[in-house]
DNA sequence: TTGTAAGCGTTATCAG
DNA sequence: CTGATAACGCTTACAA
């Protein structure tokens, strides 16, 4: 005598064939875009008696049978990031629009849970991956390439792995920087940046920026280290370089968002006053315009950015086996300058 | 003369039931955690097997099957939010670690969204579901909540469902936020909100902030506007409010982050120094330290809250028919007092 | 301890 | 235009 109203079980494409009074195969062209094919009749029969029994198809049973599961994987290396959410907006958005859904899994950038979600995704026969991901490829990700699963990547490249990719022109990226540190007239820098063993665009940026300051003839240098840790190695290496004697004005470039914020917070906890020193930073946060006088930022095209990943990988995906050529698309960043890299008149002249 | 190398099938229970000489039954029970139940040899033998062939169960099979997805759906109203992001990371560890995946669903409060994800996720035969979405429940939803999926709203309930909740205390946070912006000598208040008709949450601290300024005898008024919009009308509100006569103090109290963002931009359009104005803001936000001089926020813990509503969910699940009345759920918040809501000293002298 | 066989809900193939 | 029927890859009684 239990009172619970047992759940009406999900109806299934049978009872509605039935239902309807015509057979399986009718319902499932059906629902699978093939009214065409079918008598009016029929169509009205079938529509009265799926929505009767709130039929919907089974992607499980679907994806079984076809191989088609519709799904996209991601992988983000960062979920609070807001960067990181921005592109995968994006990506989310044109998955969509084309009739994909996206199963977005987040590594926190560790390589067994990198590794775990891979598997999870590969279960569940994700058609293509979008990976923004730590380090080595890992086997997992080896395996699923080889396997044929369209993969792109993001905003980092993997030695190794042939495939396509998106993300910031990092080169000129720090070329941008310099250029406009140097015609503000900073002459001596320090590049802070997180450990580059994880990301390749790390790495690229912190080259490209040791390379080209040195071309430049500015001074300064570039280090690397784990915001994890306790902040007093960043307000050390801060410091030493506030400290350290020199002829031209000192500015400090951050080489993505979270050291962004990491570095804002050393400034104030050190008590330094903006304008003292310059600042700016790779990537644009919500705020950069909000603390005083305005963070110069260079923001990545997150959304498009995005979209670019999605619909590469959606394009390997309907030119299956035509082997073309590893796609790289770069955007460049735009630069929004603000008060944190005028230097004081008053004290030109 | 394709030159391409097919890509190798992806193997199946079988294939690797025929290398190791077994049967299917026992290569299924070896990846379904009844390994005790295999001989040792046996045992060797299949994973090597599985190994070579690099073999993965195929989980749409699975699901087919037992009617298991292991999948668990979630709707969130607004994922630029860094707290539907912090929520979301607390959800999707708590459903990780005990064996289920969240497929997470950002509905850019569209109601149209919301359905077509519902309708994806139903598709998918996931087993519970977390909601974080707009207004009304649904049709979809609540042929889902009948259908038996369970579910648990988070943030928000939804007056018809019967639903678990899970959220922060509203009343209570905004009695807190009156305690301190009185306490600290304000006594002209502004309530900025979104639009209230979406979200319950937003409705129950509108009308807690209305009712308790009263009795407080407290002036002030409550408002609500769209920030999509231009920021004009956010900015005509508080220049009002600025312009009204009043003998006590004034404060700006933000009913979320979004707001809080909105306001501390337009504040800083139109030259408000701070310290002419207390402000308090709803949400922790990653710059609330940084602006100068600093902006006292009401934090909710976002972490445990997903978590939470992860275990609510996966105890319901468990306990399947039992029952058992809906369950609240509600978090204290965590007063963050900075200097936005610091009257300086000197003008009270 | 191991294997056999019957589905799970769909779609694809082939007839009518 | 419509409908049987055989897979898809896996789990789960039921046997042995």
């Amino acid at each position: 005598m239990s009172s619970s109203k047992a759940s009406p079980r999900r109806s299934t494409i049978l009872e509605v064939a039935y239902q309807a009074g015509v057979s399986k195969t009718s319902v499932s062209r059906y629902f699978s875009g093939e009214r065409d094919r079918l008598s009016e009749a029929m169509q009205t029969r079938i529509a009265s008696a799926a929505k009767r029994l709130n039929y919907r198809p089974n992607q499980m049973a679907r994806g079984l049978k076809g191989g088609h599961s519709r799904l996209i994987g991601m992988l983000v290396a960062d979920i609070l990031n807001p960067f990181s959410v921005a592109v995968m907006h994006g990506v989310e958005q044109a998955c969509r629009a084309r009739g994909f859904s996206l199963v977005v899994c987040n590594t926190d950038n560790d390589p067994a849970q990198e590794r775990d979600h891979l598997a999870l995704l590969a279960a569940y026969r994700v058609e293509g991956l979008v990976i923004n991901a730590a380090g080595q490829p890992s086997r997992e990700l080896k395996q699923l390439a080889e396997q044929g699963t369209p993969l792109v990547l993001l905003d980092r490249s993997l030695g190794e792995l042939e495939a396509d990719e998106v993300g910031l022109d990092n080169a000129r990226t720090i070329d941008m920087a310099l250029d406009h540190l140097s015609s503000q007239g900073y002459g001596d820098l320090l590049y802070l940046s997180e450990p580059t063993s994880q990301a390749s665009s790390r790495q690229i940026r912190l080259e490209r920026f040791e390379q080209q300051r040195e071309r430049r003839g500015l001074m300064g240098q570039a280090i690397s280290l784990s915001l994890d840790k306790d902040a007093s190695s960043l307000e050390k290496a801060i410091t030493d370089f506030l400290a350290s004697p020199s002829q031209r004005p000192k500015a400090l470039l951050c080489a993505n968002g979270n050291v962004t914020l990491a570095v804002t917070r050393a400034l104030q906890a050190q008590g330094v006053m903006p304008g003292t020193i310059g600042l700016m930073g790779i990537d644009e946060l919500d705020w950069c315009q909000l603390v005083t006088p305005g963070i110069t930022t260079l923001a990545q095209p997150t959304k498009d950015i995005g979209r670019a990943a999605a619909e590469t990988l959606l394009q390997r995906l309907e030119s299956r086996g035509e082997a073309a050529p590893p796609r790289r698309i770069h955007y460049q960043p735009r630069l929004l300058a603000r008060g944190s890299t005028q230097r004081h008149p008053t004290s030109t002249a």
